[in-house]
DNA sequence: CTTGACATTGGACCAAAGTCCAATTGACGT
DNA sequence: ACGTCAATTGGACTTTGGTCCAATGTCAAG
């Protein structure tokens, strides 16, 4: 099953035969990896939240653990998918990982197609991670653009109020909530209420019924 | 910490003095404990989706393992948080159990205190599952008393379609719209279109904008 | 056959939302 | 001081949505 492209491998191992054994297999699936000796290294590649991609780790690593390496992979932002694989391992190590968001935890040596398995997920994940997250910061980037009067609005009219309610509220005319609801419909570039109440939920705005 | 009642610990094992080592420790945190020593008297017991509750799980146990349990649990719907408790267990076994939504695994012999911290979060865990499925039925019920007719508006409205749009798709008159959408307003308990659209969302109907 | 649930529609209105055009007031930066 | 942007409001309508009351036709169960 070869894998289309725009989408990479990161290799993050400190010996350098895992790495050769690594890519190898990687490369024969069609795929490009980018090698890494240690976590540091990768992190100074800072990768964006749009590469969709996966990180094949391993938890056993001098100076940053693969563990540790995962929380600030999380941290920063980035949608790939993190694949394990290690040599020496213990069952508290494996399910941090996995509780961690890891794709999968191997251990080697580990079966090649297993891993071309694990691969074909990770794409499918990062994927949809990137995708989800590209819509998110969408959202958000408009949603910053209104302004602080147009935002007020904006929660409460997704909170089902109606217009004369939100006045009441703000202290403010009817009428003007008509203007700002207009202007926030067209710059979150909703065209319906419907739409513009999923905005609300994905940018978790509070939902409060007071 | 003490935990208030109404949250019930299953013990499955197939050790008897494992049982009560576990029993003793769950109540000395003043819960309660049923024990079972089998996976198919756990199940035979069965669990309704309105009980919080969490189940300390062996994995190796004869007839039916730990892990097999663990997605028939699942398979019936219930809500309970799961936490495997296993003498020997490996790698693989630790990543498919928390790949497969258990609360955690560990090992023995365990920290008391350890134990003590999970189940604190299996509380939060289940009671949240429990409220959420609760409350999903409550809307799945509703859903289910609606006309075949009112389900097709209730779907269109929630995409944001005007009445007059919806009575086109359905080739019927903008007055019959606005009477099948009060029902559904009435039916569903919604009282803003807002609500209606996160109803419609939580029964995950369908979004076309064709 | 009768009853009842369901789908449909009309008329008459009222309420809510959306649209143009126009205008005033403040704050902020150049 | 000038220009821009945000916030505000009014007037005048148009469009949509929602409600009440009433009525008709279908179809299946009792």
């Amino acid at each position: 099953m070869p894998i289309e492209s725009n989408f990479e491998v990161f290799i993050v191992d400190d010996d350098p035969s895992i790495q050769r054994a690594l890519n190898r297999l990687v490369r024969s699936h069609g795929l490009r990896a980018r090698i890494f000796s240690s976590a540091v290294e990768f992190l100074s590649a800072d990768i964006s939240p749009d590469v969709a991609g996966c990180v094949l780790l391993d938890v056993e690593m001098p100076e940053m653990s693969g563990i540790d390496l995962q929380a600030e992979i999380r941290r920063r932002g980035t949608n790939l998918a993190i694949v394990f694989i290690t040599g020496h391992a213990n069952i508290p190590m494996s399910v941090q990982a996995v509780k961690g968001g890891a794709l999968d935890f191997l251990e080697k040596p580990f079966d090649p197609g297993t891993l071309a398995k694990i691969i074909h997920n990770a794409v499918a994940r990062s994927r949809r991670l990137v995708a989800e997250n590209h819509e998110l910061r969408r959202v958000q980037n408009d949603f910053e653009s209104l302004t602080s009067r147009e935002q007020e609005v904006f929660r409460l009219v997704a909170c089902g109020r109606l217009n004369k309610e939100v006045a009441f509220k703000l202290g403010i005319a009817e009428k003007t909530v008509k203007v700002h609801r207009s202007r926030v419909m067209a710059k979150m570039k909703a065209d319906s209420l419907a739409d513009l109440v999923r905005l609300a939920d994905k940018l978790k705005l509070p939902i409060s019924t007071d």
